[in-house]
DNA sequence: ACGTGAAACTTTACCACGTAAATTTATCGC
DNA sequence: GCGATAAATTTACGTGGTAAAGTTTCACGT
């Protein structure tokens, strides 16, 4: 215990804080998630974890925020490897359905519907407009290769609603089996390519 | 207090109660549903519920057993009311568009990522069921009027997704004001039917 | 070297919640 | 009237978030 922690000790907590959390979001879904068995998985007392975040939700803040950026640089990595403009959409594809179903707890933290007003939390804001940046520069790739036309951050949207839709419809367990994910997100990209 | 409870009565409380939990969810969200909020709003003691209701969970499921028998309606009256095949398609979208953001908090109940395995509420199943019939049958008529041409049900789900993936991100917050719902919602329909 | 004061951490305590168990209340058949 | 018993309430317990109080440990001035 020294006595004064500096700013790296902070940050490391913070981090080890928050990957032990994002396991326990995995593990016990959100509602089981507690601050007293966080604790625990750290090793620590149930308040040190206060010392190092305001509250539970600023806690959530942080693991939402670490979870956009995980998400953002996956499809940064797969958009910057692809050669081509159509090959990098399709690696931001797969990136995306990769993350999607690969860390479906983070996917579901980034995207839940009614979250406590996030706009208070700076950190998260930034990380939300990071990764939503890099879910249409494929696209743009894709107009200024003159493979589509039209308005890039209009279709982006387009693309992202058509696949996120598909993407909570199969995390919430709405698709059976025989219109599964793959059939409807294929199906789904084929005719809006086509379409432009 | 009557010795013995009706049928009449048994089933008219669950339907107070019901009514009073969906207002609830509206104002509170779920987190801030408690079981003894919604019995002191129904004017009895804490633990009266629990002689209707297995526990909060059983209540959950007749909540959105509810909600999904509301939305099916909704979707059944736009599509009886309207005469033609194209109609009856636009009447259905503004149906579930109206209800998506008349009553957020059902459609957040209905669609939420992670909800405790459902398959236990029989009630739920079939009411889930019907609602997903009610979605695809706009598109059955579309494509018998030949309107639109390929599998009914591949094309109603890959409308759905679509749909459904820019309502969420609505309710979720992740639209600004440049790409809004109207616009993304109109632009994905367009295409798609062009496409079909 | 040695108190000392504050930072880091823990312990204790409190209140809200879900709900089980015990208790009370009110009606029905006799 | 009078149990019997269903319905409702009251009481109580365990868990969770976190405030407040208490404890430990080290950086300093002396």
């Amino acid at each position: 215990m020294p006595r004064v922690l500096t700013q790296t000790d902070v940050a490391d907590f913070r981090e080890r804080l928050c990957d032990a959390a994002t396991r326990l979001f995995d593990s016990r879904g959100r509602e089981g998630f507690t601050m007293r068995e966080l604790a625990s998985e750290l090793g620590v007392s149930a308040m040190t974890p206060y010392r190092y975040f305001k509250d539970k939700d600023d806690i959530l803040a942080a693991v939402r925020s670490r979870a956009f950026n995980r998400f953002a640089t996956a499809l940064e990595k797969a958009f910057g490897d692809a050669a081509s403009a159509p090959e990098k959409s399709a690696a931001v594809f797969q990136a995306y359905v990769a993350f999607a179903f690969g860390e479906p707890a983070a996917y579901r933290l980034m995207f839940d519907l009614s979250q406590p007003d996030e706009s208070i939390y700076p950190e998260l804001v930034e990380a939300n407009i990071r990764a939503r940046a890099t879910m249409t520069d494929y696209v743009r790739a894709l107009v200024n290769a003159g493979v589509l036309v039209g308005d890039a951050d209009l279709i982006g949207h387009v693309f992202w609603a058509s696949l996120h839709g598909a993407v909570v419809l199969k995390l919430a367990g709405k698709l059976g089996a025989q219109y599964d994910f793959d059939r409807i997100s294929g199906e789904s990209f084929r005719v809006l390519f086509e379409g432009y």
